[in-house]
DNA sequence: TAATAAAATGCAAGAGCTTACATTTCTATT
DNA sequence: AATAGAAATGTAAGCTCTTGCATTTTATTA
């Protein structure tokens, strides 16, 4: 406490074990090179003197840090956990360490994070989406630093992914929803400029709205940041803005609970005075009240298959090969025929 | 592609521009003091080459990283989420970055992600309740790494935190309850030997039921690992062992929402039949329905006030001092009088 | 214009680790 | 018991930065 302590070095376990810092060193990374009665020497050395490596100086020597950085939109709701947690949990089977980092949604948030978890030396970078800037993917490509991106999947793209077609998986809910006679139909959007996603799955509704013989342009869109309150007074503004609607979209579960809530509030019986669908079948989905019609992300599936890909390629070199994972339709009771 | 071109360093970037590592370091560091006009060059020189700082070799060389750590139990819901962005956002409002861990509830996780983030330098940690092996808190002194404890709050510890009072908030809760007549109690929990905070809750609720002559016996107790299938079956469980009981109090709204759902599945109206109490107030509990009683938990006045604290420390080395916050309580749709 | 102070830059010594290579210590074999 | 070969350990260079101190350049003043 009084005097100022200097945090121990391999130097100074070396010392009180009486061997060099290579051993040390060997005893940390590989243990069955150094003799039984030389490795517990030196392993209560470590433990005496409370030795940690320094890992700045460990990346440094060894130009490899067994860390994978994850970047991802948002922590605060679950819309990227479950993927996340199955992506650190194929890591941590792998001994390798994931560091997360958010951007609230925000390229510029993003590019710095990037940065950061680039200059900490991170192997490689687990990215949300396609969209973003040329600038960033030189940046990683004079990094040396491979990204895979996944929560997205496009063959049109040379960059491989890992993930699920979000047009064709919304095409295919709005086809459904059309089916039960809706031509009214609304969608509660993230701004789609940066995020591929919701630009996707906007046009899977368009797409299925031309395939059904209805003008795309009357798709009502209300674009609004991500958030409980905000799907709610999107809803607002849909029906009153368009107060024939009978299926309002969501861009993702998020806002399909406030739209739901809301809904509620203003006195529209759901699903009969409205629909109203979501997108990620996260566990609030579930939970709310009706439970959400919404489209089923293989989180868990998509974020294993991540991590495998991603140490595959760092541990033995093999190129990551694009996946294309199933996103399917769950019918809950959000989703009802039109009223006439 | 074809080549294997090694990642840029200063070194190359001083080339590059043509002057002195250290003019290339000090346009990174203090671009004051280094003219304009050099400058410019040296910035060109970077974004040419693409070059990022290895973070490494700068902690190293600086000894310090402007990195905070954070190690919460779980990242799979949203129990943490809302106060570590918080957290968060108060440390990048003054140039820190934040490192996130999670540990599974699992002691031996937490001690390796302790070490991991240390070990990547982070100058301080935040961590979730006071309960740890001892070693733990002579590695990070050894290490001199301060670490604040949030979560919670325990004035009987010397070690600072910033929190609220688990019992006492607890313990107000199940007095309401009391209140209402009811006097078969039962709590599904975490398991406690790990987890202060979810013995806490315990303990505030045997002391409500001794202030009104119950016997804190006969508190019905399941324990269960968080999640909402395990809070729906320990419902169960304790539906069938204790089929007398009128409330069912739950360490999280994690929990409570699952009780809630396999409550509505048995046939058990909610809140006529059997109340249901949860903890935490995360947007679940609103969402839930009907919409849960819970207690609210001040997130992110915590966490901001947590990364306030850490950062005074870091800059200017001022103490921490515990902050004792208020928990309040959120009566919504889930409590109700006994039933007879 | 010369002298002096201030500003800008360069030099080089670390910071804590890994690892190729050299050296020493065992083990097994004859 | 001598010795080859394997196993264990040591030596020292190098990984990429920062920073104290020395040196050069620029600005200021008489």
């Amino acid at each position: 406490m009084s005097k100022e302590q200097p945090t121990p070095t391999l130097q100074d376990v070396a010392t009180a074990a009486k061997v060099s810092t290579a051993t040390v060193s060997r005893c940390l990374n590989f243990p069955d090179q150094v003799k039984e009665k030389t490795r517990t020497k030196v392993l209560k050395a470590i433990k005496m003197l409370s030795y940690s490596p320094n890992f700045g100086a460990r990346a440094m020597a060894s130009r490899r840090t067994d860390t994978i950085g994850a970047i991802i939109p948002t922590m605060g709701n679950a819309i990227f956990a479950r993927g996340l947690q199955a992506f650190q949990d194929e890591l941590h089977l792998h001994g390798f360490t994931m560091l997360v980092a958010s951007t609230s949604y925000r390229e510029d948030i993003e590019e710095e994070q990037i940065r950061a978890l680039v200059g900490r030396g991170a192997d490689a970078l687990l990215l949300i989406g396609h969209a973003r800037s040329p600038e960033i993917y030189r940046f990683l490509e004079a990094q040396a630093v491979p990204a895979l991106v996944t929560w997205a999947f496009d063959t049109s793209l040379s960059r491989p992914s890992i993930g699920f077609d979000n047009q064709k998986a919304m095409c295919r809910m709005a086809k459904k929803v059309i089916d039960l006679g809706h031509r009214n139909l609304a969608l509660v959007s993230a701004e789609t400029i940066l995020n591929d996603r919701a630009k996707a799955r906007q046009l899977g509704i368009e797409d299925a709205m031309v395939a059904a013989n209805l003008c795309a342009k009357t798709l009502h869109i209300v674009k609004t940041t991500y958030g409980i309150e905000e799907g709610a007074t999107a809803f607002e503004q849909v029906m009153k803005a368009a107060p024939q609607t009978t299926a309002v979209f969501c861009g993702n579960d998020v806002l399909a609970v406030g739209a739901l809530r809301r809904a509620r509030e203003l006195g529209f019986k759901v699903p009969q005075d409205v629909s109203i669908i979501g997108f990620d079948d996260i566990e609030l989905a579930e939970i709310a009240y009706p439970a959400l019609t919404t489209v089923h992300v293989p989180h868990r599936e998509m974020g294993r298959r991540a991590g495998e890909a991603l140490i595959k390629l760092l541990n033995e070199g093999t190129q990551i090969e694009a996946v294309e994972l199933e996103a399917s339709l769950v019918f809950r009771d959000t989703l009802a025929p039109a009223r006439n």
